[in-house]
Formats: structure tokens, sequence, C-alpha cells
DNA sequence: AATAAATTCAAACAATTGTTTAACTTTGTT
DNA sequence: AACAAAGTTAAACAATTGTTTGAATTTATT
């Protein structure tokens, strides 16, 4: 196997152990087993399980920022719809690997690594920027009202989807969903949760189609 | 020292550190240095570490149920005050107790203590059957609209707060605000989360006041 | 094929973990 | 005041932690 491939699957395992069990209650030991290597083998690629924490973080958040900037350079789309893009894109990206997700938020709330928390803030302010530009874009357009509070609504769209996400147990048993068909309930939460994040960014952004 | 002020004290001390560094970084040691106590005073007062997990969140948590069940049935209150109220008191809690919310994030991801889920459980269906009842009533009334998710509506609410909670930084970066004078930051993320929550809510319900 | 480099492994490492012990002090009761 | 119960303590406990070691094995290079 390459050497690329193993890494990759351990950082795999690393990521479902993490937010399972927790950065800290998931062992070295644990996370070798669940990869299939030897536990050696983690101190050998990452040096350490902190930096095989920091490798996790990097690898699944370079493909990020690319895209929202380009989608914002775009100006075939109208403001709206670029916000149904980051919508729609954000919700995907959540319900695609929700174990990741889960690691962000605990993450964010210890601050544990501060190689990590770096990492994030940049992402943070940037994406509050990029939509910030979005927002005023639509603003000097007339479609959208003044003052908007950009960190308001971006919490509202990272903390709804997240939500439902640690909490999927609760929309099934609450609307007698069959939670065993696992693509069906995601495909169903995505659509749920898009059309619920776009009236409520309409209300926010003033917008009327 | 009263024994009950002892505990309450440990109790304290664990809130501050599990919040900070998580359940497993924050050990007995630490807790007990925190709160000033020998460590074995821990084993001697809750059992274990993680009966004394249970005892915090049994603390925290016994309170919030009937306040709730009492706002609805009181009649001289229409549905959509209601739901203000309903807002108001959680940001208040939140905001007011940070630390807790913080752990209670993390255990709703980890799902570590298998008692401490069931009582987030119950309290969880609890709160949205009330919500439902609440939504149901507005619309007997005709004041709100058809086909409300409710568990989507409550993933808004909780999240919104939530993520600010844990984003303060980028709130006060991003805004220029100064971070230092908590206080006076505490009563501005209240304002601002409460009168957005509250317009979100409203298209949400389809309220028109 | 021979040598060097990279990889894998079981074993051992020191440090830290939650918990218990057994001796002690303090408090409360008769 | 005498006794028992409750509270407190430092020390020790076994178990587990992340990491390192040094020998074995595989892979790559000449």
């Amino acid at each position: 196997m390459e050497i690329k491939d193993k890494k990759k699957q351990i950082l795999l395992a690393a990521e479902k152990l993490f937010a399972v069990k927790g950065y800290e209650a998931a062992t070295v030991r644990d996370i070798a087993d669940e990869a299939g290597v030897n536990l050696a083998m983690i101190s050998y690629y990452f040096g350490s399980k902190e930096k095989m924490m920091e490798s996790l973080f990097q690898d699944r958040m370079i493909s990020t920022k690319l895209r929202v900037e380009q989608l914002l350079s775009d100006d075939s789309i109208n403001p709206f719809e670029k916000v149904e893009i980051m919508l729609e894109e954000y919700i995907k990206k959540v319900l695609g690997n929700p174990s990741f997700y889960k690691i962000l938020l605990c993450e964010q709330v210890m601050k544990k690594s501060p190689e990590v928390i770096q990492l994030l803030r940049s992402l943070k302010l940037g994406y509050a920027a990029m939509f910030a530009e979005l927002v005023k874009e639509g603003q000097k357009k007339k479609v959208f009202k003044k003052n908007i509070d950009v960190v308001l609504a971006l919490s509202t769209m990272t903390g709804t989807v997240t939500q439902l996400m640690i909490g999927k147990e609760y929309y099934t048993e609450f609307n007698n969903i069959d939670p065993t068909d696992e693509e069906a309930l995601k495909v169903l939460l995505h659509t749920k949760l898009f059309s619920h994040l776009k009236n409520i960014f309409k209300t926010i952004l003033g917008y009327e189609s």
C-alpha cells in the first residue's frame, strides 16, 4: 500500500474515533486498531497524536475556501442565488462528513490545539468577510436591506445545520421517520434544511423574489 | 463549611474545567485543586468522576422544565408573546452560564454518559412537545401558519445561540467591539440575538404583528 | 545480488489517570 | 467527657496513556 494511502487510512480512523469518543478519549491504540496499523506508525507518520489532529484539520479544510471565492466573483449569478449556493454547499459539506464537523465543533469549544484554532480563525473570519462582500453587493443592487448582521446570520446557518446534525435522532423520532435508511434521511434533512434556511435568509436579508 | 456548599464548590470547579478542557482532559486532580479540596473528596462525595458529571447535569437542568410548562398554560399571554418569552429565557440561560452549555454541547456530540444522554433526551423531546403544543395553539387561533417544522425551528434557536456563544470573539472582532467588558458584551449579545431570533421566528411561524 | 534506506513490529518507557486505603482530625450525640 | 460518625488527608494502587526503542522486515538503489 502507498504511504499516502496509509496516512489517509489513519486519518480516516482518527476522524471516526475522534467524532465518537472525543480527542482525549480516543487513544492512539484505538486509532491504530481501527486503521489496522501498528500503533508506532502514528508517531512515525505524524510525529504525535496532536500533530495527527492538525493533519486531519489541514486535510479536511483545504477545499473550502477556494470554492466560495470563485462563487463570489462570478458576475452571472445574482446575490441571492449566491446565498442559496452558499447554504446548499454548507449543508452538503456538513451532512456529507458529520464526523469531522463534530470534531470541529468540540475543538471550537475546547480550543485545545493552537494550530487548529488559528486555522479555524482565519477560515471563519475569511468566510465572514466574503459573505459581508456578498451582502454589500446585494445592498448596492437594492435587493438586500440595510443593517445586516453578518456574523449573526452566519451563526444561524452554521448553528442550525450543526444542531440538526448532532440531534438527528430527535428529528426522526419526533417526526416518525425511519432512522435506519441513512441515505434517505440525509436527503430529507438536506431538503428540509435548505428550504428552512432559504426562508430565514430571505427575511434576514430582506430579499423578495 | 456546609457539606452542601462543598459539593456546590466542587461542581462549580468541575463545570469550569470541563468547559475549558473537556471532560477527559480535566482531571480529578485539576478539579480538586480548583475547588480547593483534597482529590479523594470527589470519590467520597460523588462516587466517581462520571457520577460527578451526572450530578452536575442534574443540578443545572432541574429549573428548566417547570418554567416552560407554566408559561404554556398561561392563557393571558398570546402565542407569539410566549415564543418571545421562550426565546428570551433560552438566550438568558445560555449566556448566563456558557460553561455548562459548552459541556452540554460536547456531551451531545460524544454521548459518553448514558445517564446524561437520557436526561438530555427526555428534556429535549419534552421541550419539543411543548413547543409543538404552543404552535398548535397559534395555528388554532389563526396567527401561525400551517406546516411548521418544530424540530427545525428549535434547532435554529439553540444553534444560533450556541454558535454565538462559542464564537463570541469572532463577533467582537468582526464588529470592532471591545471584548474586555464582558458584562456589556453579554447585554449586547442578548439584545442582538433576541431581535434576530424574533424576526426569524416571525417568518418561521408566519406571524404578523 | 548486495547495500542502504524506509517501514513495521512487539516490547518497554516514564508519566499520568481515577480510585482506594488507612491513618488522622473534626464534628455531633449521648 | 466519651464515644461514634463524618470528614479529611497523604500515600499508594493498578491501569492506561502517548511515545520511544531496537531489532526485524520490506522496499528501493546501485
